[in-house]
DNA sequence: CGGACGGTTCGGTGCTCACCGAAATGTGAT
DNA sequence: ATCACATTTCGGTGAGCACCGAACCGTCCG
């Protein structure tokens, strides 16, 4: 027990990681994530109709959250408008959904399955384009030698023209400090899609082209009779990968 | 309630993040999951003093990390040694931790106290080099025009050549899945640092050329004679990131 | 000025779970 | 065979926390 110094550093700082997974190791708090995921701002009181749970119950998840640094608030008028904190905080949470093992949910109505259907053919994650249709469209980029899989997975320069092409700035406005092009386990399909700054504008582009339309409510992206031409013409994607009837039936177990 | 085709499809898989959570929510759990990030095998035991909880008690809490999915376990006649289950578990643990939130913990002695300066210094952080050395050698690789920052953080071609002339073959054995340059948040420094195969080859080299020592229980690395050379010639590092005496204090709060 | 609405605060309840010690199991060494 | 050692099983204890309902507090609308 020898003393030493004790007043100038008798302290150090470690990351607390229990105290970050606390804050996700909660059925409800995990689904309000998963819900944040779509990249959008929810109130308190849709999340609490989703999470199924009372609104106190929620406030109490929601001042965690935001406190903890997951989530960002802003409070507008009577309402409070929570959104995930940042693009770093969505990928860590779609790479730690990728690792995590699997749970059967029963599924209650007709709707709710076509909407499952729905949400593994094509959503967004965050913001960019995930589920089959995101990992054909990273397929597709890597066959035409758009990007190159040989370092990681890189833009090529013909793929910077491509984007360039379709009117992409590549330079984008906040894209400065986040890597290009970076893979993201989907969860559906467990394979590599495509996320970081040129995922971003990927979908940016989509959506602005009518190529895909966002759901108000949920993830699920539909492919317009637009966007059904331009990705077949300008990637080739196969008609598997475009309408969500013809999508695989989801793994076994 | 209306049922529908309930025999055929009446569940679906969801990721079931919470649980996956949960098994870093706790504080022992997640010490001895820091602590195999020196990419190390425990055993039981070893764990059970470092986290300092009954030997019982780590039993369940190995459990649960291997039926999890995060340990990988191998019993060898009486001991039970763990280590983390793969190099995408390791990843995920570091973004983890750059995203968590600081705990002060005191510290009791000047042994303590000079350990964590070391490990401040350089340390290895599953398969590759982190601590400020880390920071340094990918700022250094980075201002030589051997990593680009353009796009993420790639090898450049006058970077693959640097390495090949190390001796590093670039086609690495076990290398083929994973991304070659990968950069992960240093949760001492709150910068990147480098890893990924590159970073992991780089590792490898260093150690077997003698640039760098790994001290046996800990994962505390130490910068040989060699190694200062080596680094100061090939890199320029500066002092700063060669003597641990030299390197920063500790950022307050 | 009501009165509806979105959110918050507070007390209380029940359940989960991290922890330990003591006894049991199984392996290795003598 | 016997003893030491690493780990496991089991019962019991205590603390933390997710949840709800009821009352409360601002904000918007008529």
């Amino acid at each position: 027990m020898k003393r030493w110094d004790a007043d100038q550093e008798s302290a150090a700082e470690t990351p607390d990681l229990a105290a970050l997974a606390a804050l996700l190791a909660d059925r409800t708090r995990a689904a309000i994530c998963m819900a944040l995921l779509d990249g959008g701002a929810w109130t308190a009181g849709e999340l609490a109709e989703y999470a199924a749970v009372a609104p106190s119950t929620t406030t109490e998840h929601l001042n965690l959250l935001v406190s903890g640094g997951l989530l960002a608030e802003e409070r507008r008028g009577r309402r409070r408008y929570v959104r995930l904190a940042g693009p770093e905080t969505a990928e860590t949470l779609e790479n730690l959904a990728g690792l995590a093992p699997y749970r059967r949910v029963p599924v209650r109505s007709l709707a709710e399955a076509n909407h499952r259907r729905a949400l593994h053919h094509a959503r967004t994650c965050y913001d960019h384009i995930a589920g089959a249709l995101g990992v054909a469209i990273a397929a597709a980029m890597t066959e035409r030698g758009l990007l190159a899989r040989d370092y990681g997975l890189v833009l090529t320069v013909s793929g910077a023209n491509w984007l360039t092409a379709l009117g992409i700035s590549d330079a984008g406005p906040s894209v400065a400090r986040r890597a290009h092009v970076r893979t993201c386990l989907d969860w559906t399909v467990r394979r590599q899609h495509l996320s970081g700054a040129v995922g971003a504008a990927l979908y940016r582009h989509a959506l602005e082209h009518d190529w895909v339309s966002k759901a108000l409510t949920t993830r699920v992206l539909t492919v317009t009779a637009t966007g059904r031409r331009a990705f077949r013409d300008r990637l080739g994607l196969p008609d598997e990968a475009l309408y969500p009837s013809l999508a695989l039936s989801p793994p076994r177990t």
